[in-house]
DNA sequence: TATTGATATTTCATAAATGAATATTATATT
DNA sequence: AATATAATATTCATTTATGAAATATCAATA
């Protein structure tokens, strides 16, 4: 499933219909969905022998990535990129399944503090060999220059969002 | 919401503790990641106002695009990058609020077409001024070499998937 | 023509995500 | 200090999405 010119096709008609639809714009972010859609599909079916899905595994990698493997829920939300509703959710049942703990924070009694267990990390580095595999497969075509190339554009475009 | 320094952070913490997590496509995917929150956001939010949200969005524009404003489920869930269920469900509602029109095929007996009706375009082409504005707000930080090469490296990587 | 296998779509039960509202604690202002 | 404002998390009702199974049709072939 990596066919797009169906999609250039389909853009082609609709500024036929409509002139002042922007053509690199559009493609530009009908890629970055599908590119996204099959990154959660392949993340979702690599997780399920594990027993997660794709957010599970995104929560834990970023608690993973924080210095003392802990994070308050909102700091999960922006990291993980998660509504803060879907981060409470998200989180009990990482703690019902014994990979992450809560607790009151001391300094300021409104956060919360979620830290990976030691099962936790126990998992993460079970399952991260199948991770590191599916990300080199998902940017193969691409040479490392091409990769910083496309890292510099994205954050560039990122930065226009939410401004 | 744009400060994509943290997660850079993050995993170098990450690779401190597993030094083969590969740095550049762990940034690439999360970079993705979060570009398409944002854009399913954005969306979201810019069509409320026309009683629709995000994939409604989509779907109505590959119909849109469709020569003759038609496609099948099935090629409206690649398309639009839908799983067919979520198709059924969306077109249903679309079909209810009378912006789409179910038809059977008469070539082929399976198949099912479905086709934007007079509503559909007419509501299409009154929200599209919204979409514009908001597609050249979210690649403004880019100029157009720049839109042109970023395109070209995103589909290079989507070749790589599902293979 | 039966039979087998593939394709197209929908149904259904379940899971996942959202927005709005709420409760609690912190911070700023007067 | 009292009050208003902002930040943190959660709850809840609702919406949205998923995977697996079911249904129907087509296509090939034995």
């Amino acid at each position: 499933m990596s066919d797009f010119a169906p999609t250039e096709a389909r853009l082609d008609v609709t500024r036929g219909k409509y002139p002042a639809f922007p053509r690199a714009p559009a493609i530009l972010v009908r890629l970055i969905k599908h590119l996204y859609k099959e990154i959660h599909d392949e993340a979702n079916a690599a997780m399920r022998p594990h027993g997660l899905n794709h957010p599970e595994y995104n929560i834990l990698m970023m608690l993973y990535g924080a210095p003392d493997n802990t994070l308050s829920p909102s700091e999960l939300a922006g990291a993980a990129g998660e509504k803060s509703a879907n981060v409470t959710r998200l989180t009990t049942q990482l703690c019902e399944k014994g990979y992450i703990a809560r607790a009151g924070s001391e300094d300021d009694r409104r956060k919360v503090a979620l830290s990976l267990t030691a099962e936790g990390v126990a998992l993460i580095e079970r399952f991260l060999p199948d991770i590191v595999t599916l990300l080199q497969r998902q940017t193969r075509n691409l040479s490392a220059g091409e990769q910083a190339q496309l890292e510099g554009l994205l954050k560039k475009m990122l930065v226009g969002f939410g401004e």
